[in-house]
DNA sequence: CAGTGGTCTAGACCACTGG
DNA sequence: CAGTGGTCTAGACCACTGC
């Protein structure tokens, strides 16, 4: 790494100067390290100090690297014990992803969901599938579908699509054998971090065997929420099409 | 302020530490100058080096602080220029708390929103109005209907509520002569900012008229967005209603 | 007690804006 | 060109953790 302070560097006559602080290629490199999984989830990342004198570098413009990777959740700081490699298998980020919270209570208070595993199997992808992976018409993935239920109720019907390369072995079983957060069983043993993901959310009819599994008349209005996770350098890994009940429980959002 | 480095504060024996750091102090400080008014939606707040002068402080610490409330949104930096109040009438903020968006185009490109106020009138709070806006029953608010037509189609039908002390004088004219986000009209006209909301979705069938100013069948699935937005301190000033067709448009959240 | 992250400072220099 | 925010450094000290 560059011991000299930042140049403007232009990549060739006439470009954009692209002035890069010194901060942001540290976050690069360090998140380079995460992907290529030097530190495992879980796991601390050297110190400040260590990774100032390996980048060459001072503690504070690690630091100023570190805290935007913080932010980012890629990372997470604890005083007087290190920095550690963000994981989905802690409690106070069950519920990262899952906006759904009850009426009357708050996120979790239910105990855990209930998980039933339908179906898991290997298909082609349909074109939208494809298109939304990143992949080929055609191309294999994991399908499954699940139901989940939170004090008896079955409130979550999902659907959702893996591309079959980097989830190879995934099978109905393992999945319903495994209790925790589904992305932590990635983490663990596909090494596949989610990261961040969107979710476009709509209201639609029951129907398609939804009404059935969710034990609501056809009809009956749902949300539909599907989900496009990412993994490091927005790359897609997973694809969700989720249908929640909503009359015991809403869709969280807050707006800054 | 403390031209002293911050003192471990016990409120009285035995009490927890209280430790709060000094560019935690200084935020705390800035944040009551914005809400005070000393600086207005738009303008521009002294440069760091004079709010150091003002609170004896180093500019690294203010610097800190103002980095803090800039991530809140309340404020906004510019290289050269410098550090101004946030405000909702910035053409890049108009859609910070509309989230939905058309299914092909990108946020706003469908061009500016139609907007028909249909009713703006005084009444009392019911119980729970008030109790969201932490009023109390029979309070007087102001209570307002209006659509939201994009390209012609009338996609929100919002009702909202605000407390009437803060909006007095508020009326269906003034709405419906407004050209620009409503949010920034209460900037302007009654010095009251919201910075922060929170909703609550659900997916319900269409009525209580809601169907016929949407133009759809009685009980098309409609997204329900309950927003409870806030100004400073947390405090309450607005309850919104709205009821979305999700059939041309999605509501868009990004996890991370 | 040593090691970690967290705060604070002072000073130098850079990038950007506008007159 | 002066003024603003942005970066980088070096050093001191504080708060927290675990041995």
């Amino acid at each position: 790494m560059a011991a000299l302070p930042t140049l403007p560097t232009d990549d060739f006559a006439g470009a954009t100067p692209a002035f890069s602080p010194l901060y942001q290629q540290i976050k690069g490199l360090i998140l380079q390290s995460l992907q290529s999984g030097e530190w495992k989830p879980g796991e601390a990342i050297p110190s400040e100090m260590d990774l100032a004198a390996r980048f060459r570098v001072s503690q504070g413009t690690v630091r100023k690297a570190i805290d935007e990777l913080a932010a980012d959740n890629l990372v997470v700081r604890r005083q007087g014990k290190g920095t550690f490699v963000a994981t989905h298998a802690e409690q106070h980020v069950q519920f990262r992803f899952l906006k759904l919270v009850p009426d009357s209570g708050t996120p979790g208070s239910e105990g855990p969901a209930e998980r039933d595993i339908i179906d898991c199997r290997r298909v082609r992808a349909s074109a939208d599938i494809a298109r939304l992976l990143g992949l080929r018409t055609g191309d294999a993935v994991l399908q499954a579908r699940r139901v989940l239920s939170f004090a008896g109720t079955p409130t979550i019907v999902e659907d959702l699509w893996l591309p079959a390369a980097p989830f190879k072995g995934l099978t109905t079983e393992r999945l319903a054998d495994y209790h925790g957060p589904m992305y932590a069983l990635f983490e663990t043993e596909f090494n596949v971090r989610m990261v961040r993901a969107e979710e476009k959310i709509r209201a639609v009819p029951a129907s398609d065997g939804h009404e059935l599994l969710l034990k609501v008349a056809q009809g009956t209005p749902l949300l539909s929420v599907e989900r496009l996770a990412y993994t490091y350098n927005d790359v897609p890994m997973e694809l969700r099409r989720g249908y929640y009940r909503t009359d015991t429980h809403y869709y969280r959002n807050t707006l800054n």
